[in-house]
RNA sequence: CGCGGGAUGGAGCAGUCUGGUAGCUCGUCGGGCUCAUAACCCGAAGGUCAUAGGUUCGAAUCCUAUUCCCGCAA
């Protein structure tokens, strides 16, 4: 049997497990991966590469960088002249062309990290997490042009623990993104892919997370939103309020007997207190900007002045 | 050289501009009061003020370099 001749498409962490899988897959031949251009990140602006290419660079993998693929020539008639059997995509975040698309014998496959139709779109782990859902997953879609509208050829799910928040669920999904993409690859070896349509009346949506979504609102959240909150941004940006107009990260908040109407701030024995809109939380494990994490009873030793919460 | 905050007893901070014997809140330990206490009172321990060099009679404080932590942005 001839080996599958397969492109990756990706680009952050989140697709070097996959990645690693295709390339440890004896079935697979690995022609090239496509990613994002390496640019200036993270304190210092210094120039990284995506871990993808990273990946490609430590094991002699070809590779190709772009922020327009579609409109990439020397991508497209690479892909073009290739005889391509499969091109996988995951954590990519580029739309990629019909033309692009019907390139690959087989088809162009994306791992979407939610059990579609549920979550489609970018931050479908937050989501998730952001509902209270108890369990999510992984599947695998034929793409098509539509966003994460494909056929389902592969799911998985996974469990969301009590504790799980999004830095934690990024982690097991990573994992659970390679383990399906065997699974999948032996699915297509045996020829039994079976594809299944979405059903439209259960399709939701995960749009792009902004910052400004983890501001904690305490008329309009209650304790169970900010909670989800605190998992679901736990990544990034991370749930905060405003103490004197500055950022403050909540970390941790816990249910408080006492009565505060919502917005209300209190300091009552060495615990910050805050009104919510049912009911009154402890903001347990706070960050102020520049500093790190601390309990409140720590943040409140060193302040000696107002504090106006919002 | 992207922008900015920070490093001071176990914790969180003040003191740095305007050099001159290290302070606050809390914790810890001992004692007291109390039916009792995360309460109150008394006392104690604990710091080479991130590192290296320089200026000075004298540096946490001024100058130079370095390391580490963090927020923004991307």
């Amino acid at each position: 049997m001839s080996k599958l001749r397969t492109v990756f498409l990706g680009t952050p962490d989140f697709s070097v497990p996959t990645l690693q899988a295709l390339f440890n897959n004896s079935s697979i031949d690995l022609l090239a991966c496509i990613s994002n251009p390496s640019k200036k990140r993270d304190r210092g602006q210094k120039i990284k590469n995506p871990p993808v290419i990273d990946f490609c660079i430590k094991n002699n993998i070809s590779y190709y960088q772009t922020d327009k693929i579609n409109k990439n020539e020397e991508i497209i008639s690479f892909l073009k002249n290739s005889k391509i059997d499969l091109i996988i995509v995951l954590a990519f975040s580029q739309f990629i062309s019909q033309e692009i698309l019907d390139f690959p014998r087989i088809g162009c496959f994306n791992i979407h990290t939610s059990l579609l139709p549920k979550y489609r779109g970018a931050a479908p782990i937050q989501y998730a997490l952001l509902n209270g859902d108890k369990k999510t997953g992984v599947s695998i879609q034929k793409m098509v042009k539509k966003m994460d509208a494909g056929d389902i050829c592969y799911s998985h799910e996974v469990d969301i623990d009590e504790n799980d928040n999004a830095i934690k669920m990024f982690e097991k999904l990573k994992n659970e993104a390679a383990i399906s993409i065997n699974k999948f690859i032996e699915l297509v070896n045996k020829d039994k892919l079976i594809f299944t349509k979405q059903d439209e009346s259960k399709v939701s949506f995960a749009p792009l997370i902004k910052k400004s979504d983890a501001k904690i609102d305490p008329l309009n959240h209650d304790f169970e939103n900010v909670l989800n909150m605190i998992k679901g941004y736990a990544a990034w940006p991370k749930s905060f309020l405003y103490i004197n107009k500055k950022i403050l990260k909540i970390h941790k908040i816990s249910k408080y007997s006492l009565h505060l109407d919502p917005g209300v701030f209190k300091i009552h024995m060495g615990q910050m207190l805050l009104g919510i809109k049912n009911g009154t939380i402890r903001l347990e494990i706070i960050q102020p900007e520049g500093k790190r994490q601390m309990t409140d009873a720590d943040f409140l030793n060193g302040i000696n002045k107002e504090i106006i919460i919002s």
